[in-house]
DNA sequence: CCGAAATTAGGAATTATTCCTAATTTTAAG
DNA sequence: CTTAAAATTAGGAATAATTCCTAATTTCGG
């Protein structure tokens, strides 16, 4: 397992070029531009794969579909529930902290990865149209 | 719109009474036995305007289908990457200051609604079978 | 090189959710 | 209570998102 794949090389140049959050849909059609004989399906298979090593993360969406980001820095994110843009911030979370209190009130020893923001942003605060 | 539904009361009757973080899927069985007629489709429906109306929450996870929660009480979540596995609990996050970060890095006044933990529980690392 | 193991393209299959329609239920006004 | 407009429903079709399957190709250690 794990040996080298172009597609899966050009799967982690994109996701390192592109200054969005994509979805896999969209890493597909990016991807097609270096390998025009890309399946969807490798997409998807590398882009597990690729989750599953630590190197991008999966954007857990309320509204369509996952998406996907290359983690340059340790940040957060900040989701709109409602429009499901996404917003790449920094906090300085007190982890530890946070650790021993899911210890003590769960029992369960986690290891915390990331922390995600969900609310309503601003312009669909007041564009008040469903 | 939004005419009474005996239907969507019983919706919600499960939502208070089971304390797991069930799917739509099983919400649907839990609530087939109040309703033995219920479509899937009417849970489908009903589950988004509960959503709509913040009385009970998505959980957007990163493997399985999305759970849902009954908010009787301000709690965040921690959910485990790998397993699915989701923890209630409570901590002071302090909402203010996250919310003046997010507007000066990002510009945007958003609403947080609600923090989740992203990690890995205890079980999956030591079983450390994928 | 060579062969075993990993990966691929392409499409079928599956899963999760939304959409459509005719029938029923709810509600507010008379 | 009626009654009629509006909302909701059941049931199933349709869509969207993702995974699975298979034969062919690629990778890589020896």
């Amino acid at each position: 397992m794990n040996n080298y794949s172009k597609q899966r090389e050009a799967i982690l140049d994109v996701m390192k070029e592109k200054l969005v959050h994509p979805t896999a849909e969209e890493i597909y059609h990016f991807v097609l531009e270096k390998e025009p004989q890309i399946s969807k399906s490798t997409v998807y298979r590398n882009i597990n794969i690729l989750v599953e090593l630590g190197e991008i993360k999966k954007l857990n969406m309320t509204v369509g579909p996952d998406r996907y980001d290359y983690l340059y820095k340790e940040h957060s994110h900040a989701i709109c529930e409602k429009c499901g843009n996404i917003f790449d911030f920094y906090y300085d979370f007190n982890k530890d902290e946070i650790s021993k209190e899911l210890l003590k009130q769960i029992g369960n020893n986690m290891d915390v990865n990331s922390i995600t923001i969900y609310g309503i942003c601003e312009d669909c605060k007041s564009n008040n149209k469903k």
